[in-house]
DNA sequence: AATGACTGTTGCACCCTACGCAACGCTTCG
DNA sequence: CGAAGCGTTGCGTAGGGTGCAACAGTCATT
């Protein structure tokens, strides 16, 4: 590993502390001044670091910049599949992933007896969005006023006598999903279909997209799939910590 | 300026356009692969840079981490969130924040339109500078050499035909939205599109930070745009006063 | 004003260290 | 079974990063 590289690594959990002038730098890093120069002007030729009025340096706004990026250039579908495609294949059932966008909740991903349909768009069947275990999961994790506007606009048609009734009743079952962090839907869609699904998360905790397990009830009752669960959560688990990019980080002292 | 820490940090932005391995990282960068493996080596101990699973590089958590405690650090977007959100509740159409920094723009905020028009603009790249009314907010600021140097330096992408041409047009533009205290940017990126912005200032007057509202022209006209100055400008002022007024300035505690 | 102490900055000679090369192990093809 | 692609390792070399010392500002003190 590169000795220079490492020094100048070493600068930005510093700065992130708080602004500092050259001299603190130097003596935080211990080496000399001329040296923790010629660090913070590279770092700060590429706009990771910032020089304000006072002369301290302090973590630039460019940071912000490369991180939102990244964020945009992340395929959750590609990081999500193969994951789904284990789970399947070790329990049998259907996987679904499904993100949620401007209102809706549309299905990106499906494997399905080891045969994977992509879906890349909301083209073919909509998500019954008021009574399945992805939709509740996403929708759970709104900001509360935004959740509120959403149930109220939706319609709540009754699929099954198990469906979600109205915007009353669908916030307190967001507030329980929410409260547990994995949902589920027994019969709700379908009379003989159950299914349950967990949340992924970014880097920020965020939920950027949720998963989830369906199978008939001819196959496995509701208490068989809820066995599932810690299964499901796992794979949004793995699935969440790559997606964030959490490295085994071992930190040199 | 360190060669080595150089071609480490070009990594950084190579990395946010999607994942790369070590052959495609060390062509990018014109190294020999070794080279570009000890550098990812040492990104990946400081938690920059992420190996994913088919061992291909992303940029890491840290990195988000990172940015986060920097957005933090400047602190004028938590005091702007709350304001700019309340505009948008009130107009309905897209609200940007913007700095200056190092010769760019940066969005550092942004409020989605309630409409379902939406253009796409992405908070945390930079801004197009030469149209932008936030950039033009920004750069009318600065003091006049360094003002003169930024434009110079730039480029005049003719986005559209109103785009703005060339330096001489772009310094006259800034001389008049200094002196009128606002600007707009009306179909001079993306044809349809307009924006109309309004300069956010510290304790001792200077620009700090810039805000508009963006709306296309299939919504509402430029003219109809325009009466909502008043709003943004009052906005921008509102945040202008809370900044000043509870700035923890940069004394050392 | 002049002095001193404190910053950030520059030029330079030394020698550390980052470089590219070539060879290796490994998996994946044909 | 060989070939071709990947990532990885060890090593000699020289390129470049290092610390020193001297310089140039700014501010407080005398």
């Amino acid at each position: 590993m590169s000795q220079t590289v490492d020094r100048a690594l070493s600068i930005l959990p510093l700065l992130a502390q708080g602004p500092a002038d050259l001299g603190q730098v130097a003596d935080r890093l211990g080496v000399h001044k001329s040296t923790a120069l010629r660090l913070l002007r590279t770092l700060h030729e590429h706009g990771l670091v910032y020089r304000q009025e006072d002369q301290r340096y302090r973590l630039g706004a460019r940071l912000f910049a490369l991180a939102q990026e990244a964020v945009e250039n992340l395929d959750i579908r590609e990081i999500a599949h193969p994951h789904l495609a284990a789970l399947n294949e070790r329990i049998g059932h259907t996987v679904h992933l499904a993100v949620y966008e401007e209102g809706e909740v549309l299905y990106i991903d499906k494997v399905e007896s080891r045969y994977p349909v992509r879906m890349y768009s909301r083209i073919g069947k909509p998500v019954a969005i008021t009574v399945a275990a992805v939709a509740k999961l996403l929708l759970a994790d709104l900001p509360e006023p935004e959740r509120r506007a959403v149930a109220a606009k939706l319609d709540y048609p009754p699929y099954t006598p198990r469906s979600t009734p109205n915007a009353a009743a669908f916030l307190k079952e967001l507030a329980t999903v929410r409260e547990q962090g994995w949902a589920t839907d027994l019969g709700g869609h379908e009379e003989s279909i159950n299914c349950v699904g967990a949340p992924i998360r970014g880097a920020d905790g965020r939920v950027v997209a949720a998963m989830s397990v369906s199978a008939p009830n001819v196959v496995v009752t509701a208490e068989e799939l809820l066995t599932l669960l810690p299964q499901v959560r796992r794979t949004a688990d793995v699935i969440s910590r790559e997606y964030s990019g959490t490295a085994p980080n071992k930190d040199t002292a």
